[in-house]
Parts: C-alpha cells; structure tokens; sequence
DNA sequence: GCGATATGCAACCGTGTGATTGCAGTCGAG
DNA sequence: CTCGACTGCAATCACACGGTTGCATATCGC
C-alpha cells in the first residue's frame, strides 16, 4: 500500500543525499561535477542518484557525453502530501479523543 | 536547520516502523501489545518506538504500570509542510528554466 | 505476600548499505 | 586519430541497524 512512501523517506534520510538534492536544487549537474563540490567520490554519488532516481526524486538528462541530473520538486511534494494526510488523519482521531474526554 | 529533518525522514524510512504507526493510529498501544498483532519481538518495538520518540512522531503516556505511546499527527504534517516547501522551492526554480527557453 | 505481566538493559549476530579503489569502456574536443 | 574526461561495473571494507535471546526489575491483581 504505502509501499513506495516508506522508499521515498528511506531516500531522504540520509544526509549525503540531502547534501545532493540541495546542491541539484541551485541547477543540474552530473555525478562527476557534483563530486568536486562534495567531500565524497564520484561512486559514491553515482549510487545515491541512482537511489534517488528509483523513487522518483531526480531524473537524468543527457548532454553531450554527460548525464546530468535534474531534482524533480513535484515528487517530493507529493509525499508531502500524502504524508500530510496520514497526519492529519491521526490529528482527527486525537481530536475525537479529547472531545469524548471533555464531554465527561 | 535541516537537521532533525532527515532524522524524521529517516524514521519514516522503515516499514516496521509504519507499522507501528499505522497500529498506534488506531489507539494508543503498549510495546507489549504490540508486540502480540505484530510479528516483532518486543525488544525490536521498542528499540523502534525510542526511535520514534526522538523525532517526535511519538509521546509516551503512563497508564498504571503500563507504557503507552500516542502517535503525533501534528509532527508528522509539520514535517509534510517543511518537505512541501522545498519540492515548491525546487519547482519554481524548474518553472523559471522553462520560461527562460521559451523566451529563445 | 505471591504470581503474573510489563518494562529496561545488555550482549550478540547477520545483513544491508554507505563509501572506497581500481579498471575497462565510451565519446566528444582538439 | 588521439588524448582526455566522463561513465559503468566489480570487488572490497567497515560500520550501523534491525532483530533476537536472556536476565533483572518493577508493579498490578488476587
């Protein structure tokens, strides 16, 4: 059911990936170009946007003999969304709860 | 800033723990109880609701000799709220890039 | 008080995963 | 055509984490 949210959030709960969302976030750029920014390899960073790429989060776009990668802010919010309405959902189940409280 | 953010994020990124969340959105719950409609030993709950407890999603509530935990669907929406605000952030910057070309 | 139930703590284990290095292949620029 | 740069794949490593078992401790009900 939730199936694919509990992929998403498992993605954004790492701070490296986080540290590559923000800096795709000021413009799209490549694995390699991402690495000269960042205090980790090119692997590395090649793995974490496959990750990202796999729930939807980043999409890649070629350019010339590069692969760039683009953050997709409509996929996280989304979840956002979603994650808003099971929220929600608990708050009006507290809510029932305390008005059953006062009415005693 | 974006500190307990991923924290959260992180929490949520395991379906034990939606599990547990989905159940205790039901009503409030022990780690004993729990752990009899779950298939995870109690320990493994609790270890989980520590976890929960420290992003906030959770708060625990003594019930005689008991230890019930209450979900927090307030946490859950401000964290939706923050994570909405980046995906907008991160649109609009997509949003300007696209105008930008149709002007060419 | 006594037994049953609930919590807490500690040690332990397997595996998943973040990260690295090394090498091979590919493709654009000169 | 050749060189350099970017990508992809494989092997390896260390550590965190989800999970378990066992035992000690407290506390409610009878």
């Amino acid at each position: 059911m939730t199936d694919t949210l509990v992929d998403v959030c498992a993605a954004l709960g790492d701070s490296t990936r986080w540290s590559i969302l923000t800096a795709l976030g000021e413009g799209d750029a490549s694995a390699s170009s991402l690495a000269t920014r960042l205090p980790v390899s090119r692997q590395a960073i090649a793995k974490h946007l496959a990750v990202l790429e796999r729930v939807g989060l980043v999409e890649p776009v070629r350019v010339g003999r590069e692969l760039r990668y683009r953050v997709l802010g409509s996929e996280l919010s989304a979840t956002a969304r979603r994650l808003d309405a099971v929220g929600a959902a608990w708050e009006r189940r507290l809510a029932a709860i305390k008005e059953i409280a006062e009415d005693m």
